[in-house]
DNA sequence: ATACGGCCTCCAGCAGGGGGAGAGTCAATC
DNA sequence: GATTGACTCTCCCCCTGCTGGAGGCCGTAT
C-alpha cells in the first residue's frame, strides 16, 4: 500500500492529478479510509497508472480511458479507439502543417521587403529583368479595382504563384477612371499557357530586357512623383521607352492586415526599347 | 454601424464569440448604448474582426491578439511574432508526428498478429526462416528476466528495430532458475556489426534455414505443452534439432497493456540440423 | 506539548468559447 | 397605442486536464 505521496513518486504522475483521476473516476485507489479521506493505492494500481500513463501520451482523453479500462486488457481490444485516435491525431497533422505554410509564406515575404528595403537607394537604376510565365487579368477603369484581378488569379493558380503582383500600364499618359491596365502575377513553368480563358485570365509568356527602374516607397497616391523621377532620367539619358510599363508590388497590403501605407514598396520599371 | 447580429454575419464570428472578445477588449465595438448595453459596430471594426480572423486561423492566443493589434498595423512589426508563433507549431508538429508514429506502431503490430492469429492452424509445420542480422544480450538465470534484456537492446536500438522480439535457447533440457538464453531483436541492415559491447549487447547475423514450427496460444508458463508436441513431430521425423532452438514473441505484453496471457502469440521454432 | 510534513476538501482559474435562462429593446404592424 | 416577434442584454454553468492556494485534519519525532 502507498500513501498518495508515495504513489505519486512510484507513478510520476502528481499528488493534484492522481486526486483529480480518483475524482474522474479514472484511477480509483484501492482503499480510501472512511475516517479520515486518505487514499491508498496498492500494486494493481500501479499497473493502472501505466496503462493511464501510456493513453494519455497518446494524447487519449480522460472519458476515453475511463472506457478503455473498464472494458479492455488487451491492445487488440482497443484498435478502434487506436485508429479513430490516430485519425484525430492526422487531422491535426494537417491543421499543424497548413498553419506552418502560412507563416512561412508571411515571413518570407516580409523577410523579402525588409531585405529590399536595406538595399533600396530609392534613385532610379538601370539594370535587367527576365522574361517569365505570368497570369494577367486586362481591365479597364479605375486603378483601385485591380485588386479584383488579383484576387481572381490568386483563386485561380493558388500554389502556382511564385513571384510578386506587378500592374501593367498600357495607357502613355495617366488616367484616373478610364485607365487601361493588367493585373499579373508570375506563376511556375508547371502552369499550361492560353489564350484568354471565359475567367478573363490570360498566361502568357512576358519578355524581359533592359530596363531603369525606381524603388517607391509610401502609399499609391504619391507614385506620381516617382514616376516622374523615372521619366525624367530616361529622357535625359535619351530612353525610348516601351509601353506597357510595370508597377511591381513589393510590399503592399499584407496577408493579415491591410498594411501602412507609408511603408509600402512598389518599384516601377520601363523597359528600353532598343 | 451595425447590430451585433449584423456584424456577426458581416464577419463570420458568432454573436457568443462577438461578446467574449469584447469582454477580453479584443475588438471593443465602436459605440457601446449606456441605456441598453447594446453593441453597435462600426467599418473599421469590420477589418479589425478580419485581422484577428487571420491570427486566430494561425492559433495565435487572444492575449498575443490583444497586443498585436494595439501596438502594430503592418506584418513587418509583428516578425517576432510569426516567428514565435512558428516555433510553437513546429514543436506541436514534433509531437503530433510522435504520438501518429507511436500509434502506426501499435496498430501495425496489432494488426500482424491478427493476421497471424487467423491464418494459424495451431499445427505443427515445415517451413524455412531467412538469416536475419540481430541484436541479443546472453543471459543466464529466469526466463522472466529476458525483459530487461529486451529493454536493453531497445533502449540502444529504439528506430533501428526491423522485427519480432525472440529468445534464442541455449539449453538442451528445460532449467527454471539457471537457464541459459539470449534476448534478441531482429535490427536494420545499416546497423554495424560487432563484438559484445560494453552494454553486453551483440550485433550478428543469424543464420536461417529450415525448421519446424508450431504456434502457441496462452500464456508463457504453458509453452511446456507446445514443445512436448513439437519435440514429438521432429522425433517422428527423425529430424535432428540445432541448438538453440527459438521462441518468437508474436503477441505478448505491449505498449500499453501488460496483455491478456490467454491471447498471448508465441510461435516456436527449431532449425533442423540437414 | 509542539512543530513539521503530509493529507484532506473546497474554490478559483487557465483558453476559447458554447448553451441556455430570464429580462429588456427595437421596429413593424394592427 | 398596443402587441408581436425578432434581437439583444447579462449572468451563470459547462467543456478539458489539470494547477494553485486556503484552511483544516492526521501522524510522528523530539
Amino acid at each position: 500500500m502507498f500513501s498518495i505521496g508515495e504513489f505519486s513518486k512510484v507513478t510520476g504522475l502528481t499528488v493534484k492529478t492522481l486526486r483529480f483521476y480518483h475524482e474522474q473516476g479514472v484511477l480509483t485507489p484501492s482503499v480510501v479510509d472512511q475516517q479520515t479521506g486518505y487514499r491508498y493505492y496498492a500494486q494493481s494500481n500501479v499497473e493502472t497508472a501505466c496503462v493511464i500513463r501510456q493513453l494519455r501520451s497518446l494524447d487519449f482523453s480522460l472519458a476515453d480511458i475511463r472506457q478503455i479500462l473498464s472494458s479492455y486488457d488487451d491492445e487488440a481490444d482497443i484498435l478502434e479507439y487506436l485508429e479513430r485516435r490516430k485519425e484525430a491525431v492526422q487531422e491535426k497533422l494537417r491543421e499543424c502543417r497548413e498553419i506552418g505554410s502560412s507563416l512561412d509564406q508571411i515571413i518570407a515575404k516580409e523577410k523579402e521587403a525588409r531585405a529590399a528595403m536595406k538595399n533600396a537607394t530609392f534613385e532610379v537604376e538601370e539594370k535587367s529583368v527576365g522574361a517569365m510565365l505570368i497570369a494577367g487579368v486586362r481591365m479597364k477603369g479605375r486603378y483601385g479595382d485591380c485588386g479584383q484581378g488579383f484576387a481572381q488569379i490568386g483563386k485561380q493558380f493558388g500554389r502556382n504563384i511564385c513571384g510578386k503582383a506587378f500592374l501593367l500600364h498600357y495607357d502613355n499618359e495617366y488616367k484616373e477612371d478610364d485607365a487601361d491596365f493588367e493585373a499579373c502575377i508570375p506563376v511556375r513553368s508547371s502552369v499550361e499557357k492560353g489564350g484568354i480563358e471565359k475567367s478573363g485570365v490570360s498566361v502568357r509568356e512576358l519578355s524581359g530586357g533592359r530596363c531603369v527602374a525606381l524603388l517607391h516607397k509610401g502609399p499609391y497616391d504619391e507614385l506620381g512623383r516617382s514616376y516622374a523621377k523615372i521619366m525624367a532620367y530616361a529622357k535625359e539619358q535619351g530612353f525610348n521607352i516601351e509601353t506597357p510599363t510595370r508597377e511591381v508590388y513589393i510590399k503592399g497590403p499584407g496577408m493579415i492586415f491591410k498594411g501602412n501605407p507609408k511603408k509600402h514598396l512598389t518599384e516601377i520599371q520601363m523597359l528600353i526599347k532598343e
